[in-house]
DNA sequence: GCGATTGTTCATTCAAGACTGAACAAAGAG
DNA sequence: CTCTTTGTTCAGTCTTGAATGAACAATCGC
């Protein structure tokens, strides 16, 4: 790899690791994300620790992390029994998933409230479930545009996964 | 207002709190969204302080950071020479605004680092291209589902700011 | 069996940043 | 002018949670 590459990789890491950071994940998670994507191939579970300099126990919690929100799958190599990881095929789009699940965890939490609101002359009800709508609205917008985005990528797309 | 009513308003305020710290905010910026949100009248600036229980240090940042991005805005009272501030009619836009924003940054970033790679046989910039294209295209949807939003609002609602 | 390797768990450490509160300037009120 | 009120600033404190690393169970090779 050319210097200037590596350098544009790390930037690119870099960058994904305080994007994660802004979206509430930890640094090594966009990290992880970051060189898997970059590379484009598997990484076993000692490379990571090692490439990315940090312990083992934060490379076993975050790779469960991000398993769990299909931001990265395990791939088997035959006659190896380390845990290899690669990036999912739907990487950013599960981040956007994730996005839209909060919201609409926070727009069934208003809700909640709202329905134990009585009506007492005030608009104070109305306010709340204008804030609850837009929260679902903005959930229910982000999983439409994300099932666009499969279907396309389903169609138009080489990986079938 | 019922004992009930303030039990709900307090759970709604700390359910702004952690949504507001979800979303890279801190909880106290959270609380002043949902305590006006609630309320729907203006609080001043010392009101703010005592209602919520935190030092006036923290109002003044946290106010001065909502205004800045739309939130809240500051209303004046004849006679009165302290601030007052009420929830902005676009305050939920306005997150969804920022978001947008952070997108559209993280593409910028990406897009930078992708016209400097070279082409080199691996397929590491069409990835990286990808990348940037995704984190545009949910910039742009969003930023577009927000003025087609603000639309129907100056059209079918009684607020004209 | 034994040692090496792999991944998980959890108590501890550490750092980022939220929050405080004292000091401060500005602007009435008297 | 002096005292009060109002909002800002900033150095210091405190809290949260990310990261570590030692201890551990499981599995492999020998």
């Amino acid at each position: 790899m050319s210097k200037d590459k590596a350098h544009l990789r790390a930037s690119f890491i870099e960058l994904m690791a305080k994007s994660a950071e802004r979206k509430g994940h930890t640094p090594i998670a966009g990290r992880i994300i970051g060189l898997l994507l970059f590379d484009g191939q598997p990484y076993s579970f000692s490379q990571l620790a090692t490439e990315l300099g940090v312990s083992r126990g934060s490379i076993s919690s975050n790779t469960r992390h991000l398993i769990q929100q299909g931001n990265i799958q395990r791939v088997e190599r035959e006659g190896d029994r380390q845990d290899y990881f690669e990036i999912s095929h739907s990487a950013l789009q599960s981040m956007l998933g994730t996005l839209s699940e909060e919201m609409d965890h926070t727009a069934k939490e208003v809700e909640l409230i709202v329905d134990q609101l009585e009506e007492d002359g005030t608009d104070t009800k109305e306010r709340l479930r204008g804030c609850a709508v837009f929260h679902r609205s903005v959930a229910e917008g982000i999983a439409h545009a994300l099932t666009r985005m499969r279907e396309f990528n389903l169609l138009g797309c080489k990986k079938p996964d």
